[in-house]
Order: structure tokens, then sequence, then C-alpha cells
DNA sequence: AACGCGGGGGC
DNA sequence: GCCCCAGCGTT
């Protein structure tokens, strides 16, 4: 049997039952595929639900407020993907009445879709035969064929997509993407794969050399940064101040508290003499106090964000402030659900 | 070509 | 602590 013919006979047998493959509806691949983008399965499925389940179509999503979509997406990650989504579902909607594209070269010019995703949906929804190259074909590929060309190379790059065009399976596009993503997370694992029960054990080029711990190889990525935040958590009766975070930055779009970053920890006579705090504050009489005596380090894949929060009691009302039951109500950072999660306003 | 963008999980 | 995950957009 041919490599293409053994995963897919692998994938019929072995494969997950999971929604997205229970339909061929554009806009839920679409959703699908968007999501899964540097995300776990596990960790997108309940998402994925959700998503459904408030829009059934594409128009219920286009027609959602940015707000609310972000909200549904608390917690996922790359927030832009969230407004890219919200965007795209615009544009299907009103501009291309509500019809999908249905090539991968009109898929591709959609906000949020790139190389992968196009072929994903052309493949999956249109039989067009477009290879995917994501992480676990780059895995397959890299080892089977014994390849060390870094996979976030140009030439890596180039030379994986080459690679896949040979082998996908003209006749069945969709189930041989499927199938070889599948076989890459499941059975050709980044980490101990079990190659002892592996359908391709007696051809796999990594293996026979012993080489694959060491494949695929991957140019690794700059060092991670350090942030010191100090959230102001403003007080009156029972409201609070959040305001949305503006700047091409981590959390774009989402809601916070309002924040003094510095390129060091902060003492508090450093806060209370900040611009930002006396701005805050005006004449008004105050009572601040440290909430956590250790910074809260929330660790990111690129950098770790050291937060302290500033408890802020102040005598008069809040202008602008919003009722501290309603702060669920708004998209935050995970770091930020955290604290409201554990204070008791 | 290189970098920025989240959060969670495995080891 | 480091790596990886159904990658994309910007610089």
């Amino acid at each position: 049997m041919t490599f293409n013919k053994i995963i897919s006979h692998w994938y019929r047998k072995n494969k997950r039952d999971l929604p997205w493959r229970k339909t061929r509806d554009p806009y839920r691949i679409w959703l699908s595929e968007i999501m899964l983008q540097q995300t776990r399965v596990e960790q997108g499925l309940p998402y994925y639900l959700k998503f459904v389940d408030h829009y059934p179509t594409i128009k219920h999503l286009a027609d959602a407020p940015e707000d609310e979509v972000l909200k549904l997406w608390q917690g996922l990650g790359y927030y832009s993907r969230a407004r890219n989504l919200h965007a795209t579902a615009r544009h299907v909607t009103y501009e291309l009445n509500e019809n999908f594209p249905s090539t991968y070269s009109e898929i591709i010019k959609l906000k949020g879709v790139g190389d992968y995703t196009a072929s994903a949906i052309a493949s999956i929804c249109f039989d067009e035969a477009t290879p995917v190259v994501d992480g676990n074909v780059y895995r397959v590929l890299a080892r089977y064929f014994n390849v060390d060309i870094p996979i976030n190379s140009t030439e890596g790059i180039k030379y994986f997509k080459q690679l896949a065009t040979e082998l996908i399976d003209r006749e069945q596009p969709a189930e041989y993407n499927q199938a070889i993503m599948e076989f890459g997370a499941r059975q050709c694992k980044p980490q101990s794969p079990d190659c002892g029960i592996c359908p391709l054990n007696n051809s796999c080029g990594a293996l026979a050399e012993k080489r694959i711990k060491e494949l695929p190889v991957k140019i690794r990525k700059g060092k991670i940064r350090n942030r010191y935040f100090n959230y102001l958590v403003m007080t009156d009766k029972d409201s609070t101040l959040l305001e949305q975070r503006k700047q091409k930055d981590i959390w774009q779009s989402l809601y916070q508290f309002p924040l003094i970053e510095d390129a060091r920890e902060l003492e508090e006579k450093d806060i209370v003499s900040h611009n930002r705090f006396l701005e805050l504050m005006g004449n008004r009489e105050y009572d601040i106090s440290l909430y956590n005596k250790e910074a809260i380090v929330h660790k990111l894949s690129h950098q770790h964000i050291h937060t302290r929060f500033w408890i802020v009691h102040l005598q008069g009302t809040l202008d602008n402030g919003i009722k501290s039951s309603r702060i669920k109500e708004y998209a935050v950072p995970v770091l930020i659900a955290n604290f409201v999660e554990e204070y008791s306003f």
C-alpha cells in the first residue's frame, strides 16, 4: 500500500468522533479551523460547541456585537482570530450575500485565513485537492521521509508544501487531509510516539535511522520578555472601572482595570505619584492597598507578566464606573478573570 | 525573514 | 523550564 492509503486506512479505524466531522457546512468547518489554529482539539472543542449554539449560521455571527464574540472567545487566546472571524462573517454575509467562497484561491482572501486554513476548507467542503500542512503534517512528513530541513524556515515551508502536494490523495482529499493530521496528533505524536504499533514502522525513515526524537527540526524563537503590570482596582460603593485595550499588543480589544505598566516592579509611592493614578483620582480622597504582595506571574509563550493588583477605595463616586457584578459581561484576559473570581467585590 | 500574538498541557 | 498545539498578519 502507498503512504496515503495506509494513512487513510489508519484514519478510518482510529478517528475521533468530533462534531465538525459530521458536517461539510463551510461555516462550521471554517469556524472549527480558525479555533484550532495553534490550539489543541481538547481546548477548542467546548468553544466550538458554544459558538455553534449561539450562532447557528454565519449570519447569526455577523449580526452579533464584536464584544459578545470576544466574550465567547475569552480564554481561547490569540484574540485577533475572534476579531477576524467576526469581520469575515460580516463580509461573507453582507458582501458575498451569504455565499461562502468555494475555491482555495477565493477562500484564502478572507481575513484570518492563510494557506493552511484555505486548504482545509477547500478540501473538506469542496473536494479540492489542496494539501494541508500544519504542525502535525510537518512532523509526519519530516519523520517518515527523514527530512531535517527546519520546518519553520523558508526552505522548509516550501519543501514540505511541495512534498504534501505530491502525496495528497487526489480522489479523496477531504479524508486524506484530515487523516494525516489525525495521524500526526494521535499516532506520530510529538513526544514518545509508540512506533511499535505504527502502520508505517517498516518504511519510516526516521525510525530506521533512530531519529524520531530529533525530528522535525524547528528553529526556536527569541527570549521571553518580562513586563510589570499594576492594575488599579478602583472601588467606590459597588462600582469599579474597566477600560478597553486598544493598542496593537496582547489582548487587543479586551477589557481590564486601569493599568500602569513599567519596565520594573513599582512601589506604592511610585503608583500614587504616577500621572495615570493622579488623573484617575482627581481631588478625591482614597485608600490604597496592595492585594498581592507577591506579584502574580502570568506566563504566556512569549512574555511573563508580573502583576500586582492595587485596591483603591475612594470616597466619592466613580465617573463611568460599572457595577462590579457586571464585570463578568466583559471579555477580559484570563489574568483578570482569575483575579475577579478570587476577589470578592 | 523575523516577530508578535494566549493559554493550556506534557514531560 | 521548555516544547507543542488543525497558523496568521505585520514589519
